[in-house]
DNA sequence: GAAGGCCTGGAA
DNA sequence: TTCCAGGCCTTC
């Protein structure tokens, strides 16, 4: 489940290898998901400069020359990876290739649920699709007190809301349950009950998860990987995801799960209140 | 704001 | 055989 960590760190080892090359060749297969039409991508792309990976939400951005941008979400099972032919031409879960000058190996989308997207857009913000265009702030590039302000009226879960990309950009389930046991804060309770000393902490809590899960390159739990294939470290540093029914790290206490909003969320009953 | 749908592989 | 995982979107 790619979120802001995983996206991170691709972003990063992408931009290391690739920026300033040229994109000779893109081949789009037949069930990729694509928010603008394929002859579009296929006219405009190949030819172009790299100039700059970026990320923003759980979205990866490439800029092109032109001021053209290249988006790709992940979903929950996308994969970027560099990969010799012959280790991916029989893969049916390969939806498209990407071809760089100079470099030998494609770099391949891989996505087994197909929950993953392509957009290509150009400079203007009218043109970006709204699910781009409307993500909230980046938890961290705002102040603790325009963070407090987010979620301050809210009368939703607070889980439920973290988890709403308009509102913040680049949680998912894990790091979500995660920042709110450092916060210490039950997953159900209502924001706007929440004291501002409290979602300050909250706002600490998200920064600090977030920056450790990049330090560890992200989590490998079922299907993320870096794109040389090798996995992220931060899954054995979950103190609460995946772990419902063991004890808490913290006080001992079975850890418990429940649905949120049609989502699971692992806490400890006992340290969030 | 809640619930269901898309999608597939793996577990119950 | 059914259910669950959860990105995001649509509908109620």
């Amino acid at each position: 489940m790619p979120e802001l960590p995983e996206v991170e760190t691709l972003a990063n080892e992408l931009r290391e290898k690739i920026s300033g090359r040229v994109l000779s060749k893109i081949i789009l297969k037949e069930k990729l998901i694509l928010k603008t039409p394929r002859e579009v991508i296929e006219k405009k792309l190949p030819g172009k400069k790299l100039v700059g990976i970026a990320r923003r939400g759980k979205f990866l951005r490439f800029d092109f020359d032109g001021a053209l941008a290249f988006w790709i979400h992940l979903g929950m099972t996308g994969q970027l990876l560099w990969l010799k032919e012959q280790d991916f031409k029989n893969d049916l879960h390969v939806h498209a290739i990407l071809f760089f000058e100079d470099i030998p190996e494609p770099l391949v989308f891989r996505d087994i649920r197909k929950f993953g997207s392509f957009c290509l857009t150009n400079g203007s913000s009218s043109s970006l699709p709204e699910g781009i265009r409307l993500l909230g702030p980046e938890p961290s590039e705002i102040k603790n007190e325009a963070f407090a302000n987010l979620f301050r009226h809210r009368k939703g879960r607070i889980k439920s809301l973290l988890l709403n990309q308009k509102l913040l950009a680049g949680l998912g389930n894990i790091y979500a349950d995660e920042s709110l046991f450092r916060a210490g804060i039950d997953p159900r309770r209502r924001p706007y009950r929440l004291s501002r000393q409290k979602l300050i902490a909250l706002h600490r809590a998200i920064c600090d998860t977030l920056q450790e899960a990049i330090r560890q390159g992200g989590s490998s739990i079922d299907d993320y990987l870096h794109a040389d294939g090798s996995r992220g470290s931060f899954q054995n540093f979950h103190r609460v995801y995946g772990r419902a029914g063991e004890p808490c790290s913290v006080c001992q206490a079975p850890l418990r799960q429940i649905r949120l909003a049609a989502r699971s969320a692992c806490f400890c009953p006992t340290c969030q209140k």
